[in-house]
This record gives structure tokens, C-alpha cells and sequence, in this order.
DNA sequence: CGCTCGCTTGAGGACTTTCAACTGCCGTGG
DNA sequence: CCACGGCAGTTGAAAGTCCTCAAGCGAGCG
């Protein structure tokens, strides 16, 4: 999606209607050090290509580098279910199980660093850097995963696009990543709506004068 | 909640209407090791009574070492969203930031371990049992956040009661918990539904035998 | 014994989805 | 170079799901 999103206008719409007493995670940011060869691997993942697909075996977990990449679960008769979308810095990927348990696709180009989750036990037990990242990471994702559950549990479809666009608007501005090509249908599915519904959503604020004009793709 | 879930049969409902790719996360419970007086702190918190509150500063993080706790997050008009429910060996109240995002309230008589905050990195850089009950608990929290997630997100009325009520059933066996005394609203709030609707469901599910009759409270 | 609280059930209504048609853009191929 | 097909998005109308409002029931407690 390409409109671009006035915060404070979404704010004012979002007093109407319920805001949380406490201001959303202002998101962790993990700084993208440079690893040694040894433990981290690059890796250059075209457009709209897979990273992962649940029920893998989960070898390695990855850290963003440039370019978003989103993580899904789909039922099997269609539904899809998108967890979440992770810009540069951002670690996902880390298993409990040996299996991944839910799919990661790139959106747009993106470069990750891959580790080997074997590796995991040992990285964490230094006192490194990235052990911190990770565990800052985990926490942050956390946070991330209860306003998500906020907003699909308890919020209207105007509710959960206006605080979509805030979210994506303030997470974007840190990140500094260039402009994303999110489809209607990815931002449907993770507000878990349909894509009509976020199409006249988005229509209806656009004509309100909340958000600037969306240009088509 | 008393009603005693059949797993079978909600397996069988649950195959009907759109099932996973991959099992459910069957939880990644942490053995409640003793810790030393000098990093953790025993408390002993009475039913219904509240263990910390969203916009506190977040000093401690506990871990469950029997009963049951539930984190939530309030909206300013009421609406609520229950994140999780925790049992025994589960460790929540990790936060990134100073303040904690959500509150945690006992369910029922209530022992838990506080841990100082600011000996969390000390505790995990440490290659230490806890350390790593840490980070496998963060790790089974997410994924059992991304299961909430595509319930919320996803699934219709009965598939999100069905859903919740296995996931309960299985968690409860592992964990050997006592009968929970969870109230209609909680699970309500949970779900993303009304109470109404919950019970609407319930009484389906029990009309059809799904489910075992649930009495009272 | 009466009250309160949690649960249940019904009726009507609001919000969201589904189905369907239409538009504009882009790449492909004649 | 232009026509065609496909894809993403938009919009309308009808249908469905779930919520809100409201009343009734039963158990526990003062």
C-alpha cells in the first residue's frame, strides 16, 4: 500500500474510539552489526520468494538486513493468517521445535543474515552482542505480537486499518526503508479482514481527507 | 470454565472447518527449578488480586510456579484483550522498555518467583538453567501468540471456543493443573468475542455432545 | 429470605463478508 | 503499434455472523 499516512490525523481519529493507556511499543530496533562468516551467513532473496514454509525443518533463523519480510500461517482450506511483518534489524525465524511452524516470504528484495540455529545455544551464552539483539528481539516481537492480538481481538475495521497505517508509518520512518509495495490483500490478512472491507476503509479515509491519495499499485 | 473438552471430538469439529498445516505448538514448558534466595523472590499472591499494572515501571519478571495467571491490555472505553494465560513453569512480564504494556491479574491462588529486571542480563549471559528457561519460554510464547493470532485473525465463533478449549484441555494435562475456575467473560475477552456469544456456543457445543455438560461455575 | 452475580436465551440490529460486476494498468503477443 | 488477458483495486447489493439490549434463571452469601 503507497498512501502516506498522517499520524496525526490517525491519532485524532483513533481517540475517538479506544486507545490503549499506554502508547504502543515504540519497537525495538536491533542495530545490524556485521558478523563474522563463520556464524552468519548472507543471503540475497528476490521478490516474492519464499525464505521458509511451515513445517520445515527450522536450521536457520535470520536477521533483516534491507527490505521487509512477512511471516504467515495458512489454514488448509485457504484461510491465511499473516503473524507479521519485519523490517531491517528485525529476527525472526527462532524455533522451539525442530520445525518452523509457519511460512516467511520476502516483499520486495531483501537481504538477510542467516545463523544456524544450532549456533543459537552457543551465541546466547556469550556475552555477545547479537545474544542481546536476540533477546531484545524476542521481547520486542513479543510486544509487537499483543498489539497485533489487541487489534484483531477487540477492534472495528476502521479501528484496525487507521492503527495498521500509524504502526507501519512509525516502524517505516525508523527503519528509513523506501516505500512498501504492500497489497490489499497482505494488509487484509494481517488485520484479518477481507479485502473489500480494507479497500473501503481505506476509500472512506482517503475521502475524509485522514490519508493522502493512494496512488494505484 | 469447568467443562471437560473432549479432545476426539473437537479434533473432529475442528477438522471440518480448516485445521493447521502443522500441529499447534504443544507448549515448551519450562521445569520450575529452586532458584537462590538472592535472584528469586517466592511470593504467594491471593485469588483474583493483581501482579502488576500496565504502565508500572516494570521492575520484576515472573515466572508461574503454580495457579494460573492472565495478562490483559484495557482500551479507555472498556474493551478488553486478554493476551495470555499462564501456568506452571511459564514466565511472563518481560518487558523491553521501562514500563509494563499490560497487566497480569492471579486466577485462583497464586505462587509465583519475581526476578529483578535489571539482573536479567546478568541472569542470561550467565550459561545458566534460567537463561535458558528465558529464552525457551519467550520462544513458546511467541509461537503460542501466533496461534492466538489465527484464531483471532481467522476463525469464526465456534472454531475460536473449539480451538480454545483443546488448547486449554492439552495445556491443562501437561501442566497438571487443578480445575480452572475461568469465568464466561475471560474467555470472552480472550477470543475476541461477547459473552453472550461464548455461551451461545457452549451450549451448541454441549447440545451436539461435543463437549461434557458444564455445570455452574 | 432477598440480593447479587454469573450464566443463559431471545429478538433486533450493526458490521463485515460474500458474490459479482466494473475499471485501469501493465505485459504479452499478434 | 495496438489488442487482449490478467491482475489489483474499487464499488454495490444481498446475506450472514456476531453484537447489543433485555429478560429470566439459579446458586451462593449476607
Amino acid at each position: 500500500m503507497s498512501g502516506s499516512a498522517s499520524a496525526n490525523n490517525l491519532v485524532k481519529l483513533f481517540g475517538v474510539n479506544g486507545t490503549r493507556r499506554t502508547p504502543a511499543v515504540d519497537g525495538w530496533n536491533v542495530r545490524c552489526a556485521s558478523y563474522p562468516q563463520t556464524i552468519a551467513e548472507p543471503r540475497l532473496v528476490p521478490n516474492r520468494r519464499k525464505i521458509f514454509t511451515e513445517g520445515e525443518a527450522a536450521d536457520f533463523f535470520y536477521q533483516v538486513v534491507s527490505g521487509q519480510v512477512r511471516t504467515y500461517t495458512m489454514l488448509d482450506d485457504g484461510r491465511r493468517q499473516i503473524d507479521g511483518f519485519y523490517l531491517a534489524g528485525d529476527i525472526f525465524g527462532i524455533e522451539a521445535g525442530p520445525l518452523y511452524r509457519f511460512s516467511a516470504n520476502s516483499i520486495g528484495e531483501v537481504a538477510v543474515f542467516a545463523f544456524r540455529r544450532s549456533d543459537l545455544e552457543r551465541l546466547t551464552n556469550l556475552n555477545s552482542e547479537l545474544g542481546k539483539a536476540i533477546l531484545f528481539s524476542l521481547v520486542g516481537s513479543l510486544a509487537r505480537k499483543q498489539d497485533h492480538l489487541l487489534l484483531l481481538g477487540r477492534k472495528s475495521a476502521k479501528e484496525k486499518v487507521a492503527g495498521f497505517l500509524l504502526d507501519m508509518a512509525q516502524r517505516a520512518a525508523r527503519a528509513t526503508t523506501s516505500g512498501m509495495p504492500l497489497q490489499r490483500a497482505d494488509i487484509a490478512d494481517y488485520l484479518g479482514l477481507s479485502r473489500e472491507t480494507v479497500s473501503r476503509v481505506l476509500s472512506q479515509l482517503s475521502r475524509d481527507g485522514i490519508i493522502g491519495a493512494h496512488a494505484g499499485r
